[in-house]
RNA sequence: GGGCGCGUAGCUCAGCGGGAGAGCACUGUGUUGACAUCGCAGGGGUCGCUGGUUCAAUCCCAGCCGCGCCCACCA
């Protein structure tokens, strides 16, 4: 017997081991089936399950275990990112906070040591959490970007790449993190919107006593790396001061005034001045005049000795506020403006990124990003929902350089060594550098290893093949390869995906998958990002340690609406554990009145109209869930689960089963008991990849608790049947008619207040319908209904009764002592008003000749048969107003 | 500045060329055997505004008004 209540706790780890131990996860059971792969996005190594994971991972899971049930070869690879900045960030902390030694103190081997001592105690805790989330990924294929083979890899694809001179060193600006002391890529800086100011400076022009030009800044501490001054050429202001020079306050350098089409005349005075080693776009225009670049910081942000002994060493701020200081003092300051403008920060936060001139190393993203953006434009790669295309177009036209080399001691080390004279040796491995420097110098040399290490985003790029073996030719490389459906946010598809397809398309020749499903954001209920310094986090683990890991999986699938972001609220779970109880207790109700599988229950056979038409909404269902999934329509799917499970099946087929089960008619309560097992099965089976634990449970419970149980749900497979097989039209209209029947008898109780004494229409017609055909005659049936609440009532005879008119049938129903007359009067008045206005617009239509001409011939149909209704409608309405007021 | 998207019931959102939907909230009502984590009934919407296309527009197109996100720029 089925517990009274549902306690997801008590049976999810028990199904999840069960799973795990089964190697139910583990593809190549079916060699003969077609693969379906799903790589994961690998979690970083120092996380923890947030919403974000929850919603990708379930909805990955869902996707696997439909495919799983509908035949296919499942694959869903697993596995950790090392994720650089974060992770050694993360151990620096414990570090400081444990007192020990920096990594500094300890140096290189010893901290990359502690690192991957701190992997293996607390690392990794987040594959527990999916596991409590139920993903079914093959575990025993697990990876970890830096472990051997990954590694590899890595080395292989950096080697090859940079052989085929697509990966290369150059000198140039960079975004620059004072506070790691690394570089970081375009994406990783965020611009984020401060209050500053804008601070107009004059430069006094040589050889012109008096004269300025007036530049303005934000950072008035680059000017110490100023090289020139630029104006535009047709600027008619300044024309006459090109190929002249101005002479730089505080440092003395003259800068020659040179023409650029960069400097905008509408801008302040149109004169800029140029920093090349400090600033982008100064950069670009001091490359092309040829202008001296000074670099002015040193890699914390203070300032060398490339200034004026007097700024030496000071932090860049500091500096800033003395150079305004001595620029007030010299009267050269011309004013300040209070703005907001936007600094660029690192996406770990810390302190303002600094344009930086460094050497890095760079992949030739332009290159790479035709084959990527070919295969989309090819349909080999499609974005669902569509319009991430364009973003990702959009991303790819305008590429630039990534820049791959991070100062950083956690990650892959770059399989680069220098030698005594600077030439660089790219191979796999030390040995193999050594043995080629050895053959160009022609002498055994010393070699040194580069000391950087690359952007974790560069292993993540090589994730959908180097899993799976690459660089060996491995049988499940062979399989699974291209992997099918990447499941990820937007968040990441500059970072990630647009990536993954540079280095498929160009190492493995063929996309890495054929669709992208990209998911919105969850957000809290608000629809504020959820953060922790807002403190507006729902924790996922909280919400299944309180609902279940089924309900969250499926509230956050119900939300999963394409393009949409998610505003979840705890009242949301709520509401989807409330259906998870729901269908526990129509397990349980099943149960009560002996609804057991029968093998030998033909659905095609069923005889009582209430099966018949349940089968048939059954496979309605059934079409409409598996179209769903194939088009990644989550919430769709979802739905109409949802919607079948609760709306029909509780709400009305196991109502008017009720009466079957306690009648007296054997075949049909034995009949009908078949099909409300044959139905509760299918429904497992379609809510299992949303629902995996509680339809688990049931379905154990359906199938005989011991013994012969046959596969567990996660090897069932997906229902067949479709809407055809099943569909009873007869029964369906039957059904409709009586459903609105039924509904009709109950607003109208409701509206006229019956006292709860006299108990009625809806049990009755519940309850006591004859055995064979009683739904086909709806004459019988409201003849009936008439008859019960006369005899209803008749235990208080009803006072002055009046009679209100449902349709062909008279109720007998006492009036004037229950209701306010009046009241009703309106109700129905507004209600016949209501139908006549929708009786004018359908005239209306009808007799529209373009409508006549024009329209499909079932909507021409339809509208006719509503107008009929409408009719019909109003005229019961007219009549139970007459009667009313006779009543009256 | 470029791109994407959103304005539908009190709230959160589905739907998207032919009858305005769901969940929650609200109102009324109902528990002696599936379920109060529930049932039943009900109120509530000129589907942002203005034009256009169409026999027909919440849905397609254009413009406008609000709002959000991404990218770029910001001397």
């Amino acid at each position: 017997m089925l517990d009274k209540t549902y306690a997801p706790q008590a049976i999810e780890d028990k199904h999840y081991r069960q799973w795990e131990e089964g190697g139910y996860f583990k593809p190549g059971a079916r060699p003969d089936a077609k693969p379906f792969t799903i790589v994961i996005p690998p979690p970083n190594v120092t996380g923890s399950l947030h919403m974000g994971h929850a919603l990708n991972n379930t909805l990955q899971d869902v996707l696997c275990r439909y495919k799983r049930m509908a035949g296919y070869d499942v694959l869903w690879q697993p596995g950790m990112d090392h994720a650089g900045i974060a992770t050694q960030m993360v151990v620096e902390r414990k570090l400081a906070e444990r007192g020990e030694p920096d990594r500094r103190q300890m140096g290189r081997e010893k901290f990359i040591e502690r690192i991957w001592d701190w992997k293996a105690e607390s690392g990794g805790a987040i594959l527990n959490q999916l596991r409590r989330l139920g993903a079914s990924c093959d575990w025993s294929r697990e990876r970890f970007t830096m472990d051997d083979g990954l590694s590899e890899a890595v080395r292989h694809v950096f080697v090859e790449l940079h052989r085929q001179g697509l990966i290369y060193k150059d000198q140039r600006l960079v975004n620059w993190d004072p506070a790691l002391e690394t570089a970081i890529s375009d994406l990783e800086v965020q611009q984020t919107e401060q209050d500053g100011s804008l601070w107009s400076i004059r430069y006094p022009i040589e050889g012109a006593e008096g004269a300025y030009l007036t530049v303005a800044t934000t950072r008035p501490e680059t000017m110490l790396g100023d090289s020139g001054v630029a104006v535009h050429p047709e600027d008619e202001r300044h024309r006459h001061l090109i190929g002249k020079h101005c002479i730089l306050p505080l440092v003395g350098r003259r800068l020659p005034i040179v023409a650029d089409e960069y400097a905008d005349p509408e801008q302040g005075t149109g004169a800029v001045k140029m920093t090349p080693a400090h600033d982008f776009n100064d950069f670009e225009v001091g490359r092309r005049h040829d202008l001296e670049m000074i670099n002015i910081l040193t890699v914390d942000a203070k300032i060398n000795e490339n200034a004026p002994e007097a700024y030496r060493s000071l932090d860049r701020f500091e500096a800033r506020k003395r150079i305004l200081a001595d620029l007030e003092a010299e009267g050269l300051l011309a004013g300040e403006e209070k703005i907001r403008h936007s600094v660029p920060y690192g996406d770990r936060g810390g302190v303002p990124i600094e344009p930086y001139l460094t050497e890095q190393w760079y992949v030739d993203a332009k290159t790479l990003a035709k084959e990527a953006i070919a295969s989309v434009e090819q349909g080999r790669t499609k974005f669902v929902p569509e319009n991430w295309t364009k973003t990702y177009y959009e991303w790819m036209y305008n590429i630039q350089p990534w820049c791959i080399s991070r100062q950083l001691w956690w990650g892959h080390r770059i399989p680069a060594w220098c030698g005594p004279d600077g030439h660089i040796f790219v191979e796999m491995t030390e040995e193999a550098a050594q043995a080629a420097a050895d053959a160009h110098y022609g002498k055994s040399v010393e070699l040194t290893q580069d000391e950087d290490v690359l952007d974790t985003w560069f292993s993540s790029a090589l994730w959908p093949f180097s899993t799976l073996g690459w660089p060996e030719e491995t049988p499940t490389l062979a399989r699974h390869y291209p992997t099918d459906v990447l499941v990820t946010g937007f968040d990441i598809i500059f970072f990630w995906v647009a990536r993954m397809m540079m280095m498929g398309d160009h190492f493995m020749k063929e996309e890495p998958f054929h669709t992208v499903y990209v998911h919105a954001l969850v957000r809290d209920e608000k629809g504020q990002k959820m953060s922790k310094s807002k403190g507006n986090v729902i924790d996922p683990l909280d919400l299944m340690e309180k609902f279940g890991a089924d309900s969250v999986r499926f509230t956050l699938t119900a939300l999963a609406a394409a393009g949409r972001d998610i505003k979840l609220s705890e009242d949301r779970v709520e509401g989807y554990r409330n259906f998870m109880t729901k269908l526990w207790n129509a397990a349980r109700f099943c149960e009560m009145n002996e609804c057991a599988l029968d093998p030998s229950f033909d659905p095609a056979k069923a005889e009582q109209t209430v099966n018949r038409w349940i089968l048939g909404e059954l496979g309605r269902t059934r079409d409409a869930v598996t179209a769903a999934l194939d088009a990644y329509r989550f919430n769709d799917a979802a739905g109409a689960v949802y919607q079948f499970l609760w709306h029909t099946f509780c709400d009305w087929y196991l109502e008017f089963a009720k009466p079957l089960f306690s009648g007296a008619d054997e075949a049909a309560k034995a009949e009908t008991r078949a099909t409300a097992a044959f139905v509760l099965e299918r429904t497992l089976r379609l809510m299992h990849p949303v629902a995996p634990f509680i339809t688990a449970e049931l379905w154990e419970f359906l199938k005989g608790a011991d013994g012969a149980k046959g596969d567990p749900l996660i090897l069932a497979a997906w229902p067949e049947e479709g809407a055809e097989a099943l569909a009873d039209a007869d029964a369906a209209r039957e059904m409709e008619w009586v459903v609105r029947l039924i509904s009709a008898v109950r607003s109208v109780r409701a509206e006229m207040n019956v006292p709860a004494g006299a108990k009625v229409a809806l049990a009755a017609v519940d309850m006591r319908a004859e055995a064979k055909g009683w739904l086909s005659r709806h004459e019988a049936l409201i003849a009936r209904l008439a008859r019960i609440e006369a005899i209803d009532h008749a235990a208080e005879p009803p006072k002055g009764a009046a009679q209100l008119v449902l349709d062909e049938a008279t109720l007998a129903i006492p009036l004037a002592d229950v209701i306010d007359l009046s009241a009703e009067r309106a109700r129905l008045e507004k209600e016949i008003a209501k139908a006549e206005g929708e009786i004018a617009k359908i005239e209306k239509k009808l007799s529209n000749e373009g409508f006549l001409a024009k329209a499909p011939e079932a909507v021409v149909a339809e509208n006719k048969e509503r107008l009929a209704d409408e009719q019909a409608q109003r005229d019961k309405l007219a009549r139970a107003l007459d009667r009313l007021a006779q009543a009256g």
